[in-house]
RNA sequence: GGGCUCUUAGCUCAGCUGGAUAGAGCACCUCCCUUCUAAGGAGGCGGUCGAAGGUUCGAAUCCUUCAGGGCUCACCA
């Protein structure tokens, strides 16, 4: 049991026995640092049940604490703040079981356990990944770290979005306006190649529209009937008719994105358990329809088209089936959920992670599944993020304004490596592993960069400038742990297994004792930040602590003359803290370096 | 127009279910490399928490209104 829970059921017991009423919570915050104390309980919250004088009711129940709890070693009474001191020991003690412990706060999913499924990523299979692509992909791997280590079985999945008319946009302009190239004749990734040409679509429609204009026709028209739009969609008709030609085409072009996109994977560090794809999905959700017509969830217009009331929810009425009986994206969305539910039965939970600009949809959606009955619904969550800005505005595809994730990260390490040779680290290393470094480090930055910031908030994001490595950085947090891989290279073997001694324990000052309470603090914040669905609660705790390690490491002396338990004390800390960063850049998906 | 959301230091961001004098980094100014690696540490400067009301012992945090930015309200996906 932990200090504050062993507190709030002693003052309980002292309310009880001292006024005869039963609370209902008791509040505790870190005491600030010019006051004497580990933990203040907030005595003014208390007045709605006991009435009286807060200081001396604070004193009263101080009193108590330091009679019958054996951790507490003192109180004062400022204003309505009870501040309790905690004793040293308590802390050693605590810190020495830490020490012991390779996972601290993490928490071992149990057998019984529900799991938790967690999409990401589902790119469209017509371009490359993009800067959004990698927040998304960042947020979501990372969040299904978190979730795993809160305690629950995690499945990461994706839904492949392989089809539709903007697939069929690239296979066209490949085969009218390409010579047969190949990712192998070109050298070019697969993804890459497929996305020229889905440039090269739009360039020609767009020709094409403008010529139509000139002839005299409405920007809508022209759009509609230029030739190229027209093939494309007899191209998607022949797709569903299931023309071999077709299907041929788009199997070996989907193919060739498919092996970018693992690459691209790779390179960010990402991976799945399961797969979904489109073309396998797109049908789906048509007989729930039926379903939900039949037990009155939904409602059937003249026209045969379908539709959800929501007017309880006092939102428009959702349609879910169009008059001609063919889906809608809704639709698709609504019965992709229930076949997930059924191909994964332990499954009670779902997290999408998808930009906020479709949080109108995800709304609709968690009610509509909560309508058709399904007890999961109640926890699906819809993880929303901001976009990513650049200085120059909004990245559009089509003006060439898009950050490609692969030139990113590649140019993430070359900055790593123009400021490692500045510096003239790494001296000594051969090529292969500064490289490796480098990479580490670019990456590091990157990731950290997009985390930290809450998921809901937009992003500014400035490739030139947004590389810094000092301050709340991952190149600042991963220098601190080479450096602590440093320390133990050198003093661990022979301090590994002493104890500090018992007589130093009285030396432990406030200092220590609160990079020890901050320590102690990793599984509050791995739940917390579960709870939140939030990576950013971890990359800030791991800032904090690392500033805080810093500071201790390079300004405090704790036992003075005594230099062996001096020793052996910052070789467990350094040891505990840097298992720490490891831990928690592990939910982030980012590396942390043995030297740099 | 309706709904959702954001606004905290010059810039980029923290701030947990309301708590004590609102915190970091960058930038600018001082100091500190014989202990692990200066990608570091110590300190200074910098705020009417978008505005105005309200709720209460107490508000950056909750409620209302307003201003500004973003997203969204398709028989598109």
């Amino acid at each position: 049991m932990n200090i504050q829970d062993k507190l709030t059921i002693a003052i309980k017991e002292a309310v009880r026995k001292l006024y005869q009423a039963e609370l209902p919570t008791v509040e505790f915050q870190a005491t600030r640092k010019e006051f004497v104390g580990d933990v203040t309980a907030v005595i003014f919250s208390m007045l709605r049940t006991i009435k009286g004088n807060p200081v001396q009711i604070g004193e009263a129940i101080g009193n108590y604490l330091a009679e019958n709890v054996a951790e507490v070693k003192g109180f004062n009474m400022v204003k309505g703040f009870l501040n309790i001191e905690i004793s040293e020991a308590y802390y050693l003690n605590l810190f020495q079981q830490i020490n012991k412990e390779n996972k601290y706060g993490f928490v071992v999913p149990s057998a019984y356990e529900k799991e938790v499924m967690v999409e990401y990523s589902s790119p469209n299979t017509n371009k490359p990944l993009h800067l959004g692509h990698v927040r998304n992909n960042l947020l979501g791997y990372s969040v299904a770290e978190i979730i795993k280590a809160s305690g629950k079985k995690v499945i990461k999945t994706q839904i492949i979005n392989d089809r539709g008319i903007h697939i069929c946009k690239s296979m066209l302009a490949w085969e009218k306006f390409g010579n047969g190239e190949t990712p192998e004749s070109t050298g070019l990734k697969g993804d890459k190649l497929v996305g020229n040409y889905y440039v090269k679509f739009d360039q020609e429609y767009k020709k094409e529209i403008a010529a139509l204009i000139a002839a005299g026709k409405t920007e809508d028209e022209a759009k509609q009937e230029a030739p190229l739009m027209q093939e494309a969609k007899q191209m998607l008709q022949k797709w569903e008719a299931g023309d071999e030609k077709v299907i041929g085409l788009w199997k070996t072009m989907n193919q060739w994105v498919y092996d970018g996109f693992a690459v691209t994977y790779k390179a960010m560090g990402v991976d799945f358990d399961a797969l979904y794809y489109e073309s396998n999905t797109y049908l789906l959700g048509k007989d729930n329809i039926e379903e939900g017509l039949e037990k009155g969830v939904f409602y059937k217009k003249e026209d045969g088209s379908v539709w959800c009331d929501l007017s309880d929810e006092g939102l428009e009425d959702k349609l879910v089936l169009r008059s001609d009986g063919t889906s809608v994206y809704m639709t698709q969305d609504i019965g992709t959920a229930i076949q997930r539910s059924k191909d994964f039965p332990k499954v009670r939970a779902m997290v999408y992670t998808v930009g906020n600009e479709q949080d109108y949809h995800f709304k609709v959606l968690f009610l509509i599944l909560k309508k058709l009955g399904y007890d999961w619904a109640e926890n699906l969550s819809h993880l929303s993020y901001g976009m990513v800005d650049l200085p120059s505005g909004k990245m559009k595809s089509r003006e060439g304004t898009v950050v490609d994730a692969d030139d990113l990260m590649q140019e993430m390490t070359n900055t790593a490596r123009d400021i490692s040779q500045d510096l003239g680290k790494l001296d000594g290393y051969t090529d292969v592993q500064k490289e490796e470094i480098y990479n580490t480090i670019g990456l590091g930055a990157l990731k950290y960069f997009i985390l930290k910031v809450d998921p809901k908030k937009r992003i500014l994001f400035d490739p030139k400038e947004s590389v810094d490595f000092q301050g709340n950085t991952g190149p600042f947090i991963q220098y601190t742990y080479a450096r602590i891989q440093a320390i133990l290279r050198r003093f661990e073997t022979e301090n590994a297994n002493k104890t500090v001694s018992s007589n130093a324990v009285e030396n432990l000052h406030k200092k220590e004792i609160d990079l020890i309470k901050q320590i102690a603090l990793f599984p509050e914040v791995i739940q917390q930040a579960a709870k939140n669905q939030s990576p950013a609660v971890i990359a800030n705790y791991t800032y904090d602590l690392v500033k805080a390690y810093n500071s201790f490491f390079q300004n405090v002396s704790i036992f003075g003359a005594d230099k062996e338990n001096e020793k052996i004390f910052r070789v467990q800390l350094s040891n505990v803290v840097g298992r720490t960063i490891k831990n928690a850049f592990g939910l982030l998906g980012i590396k942390v370096p043995e030297r740099m």
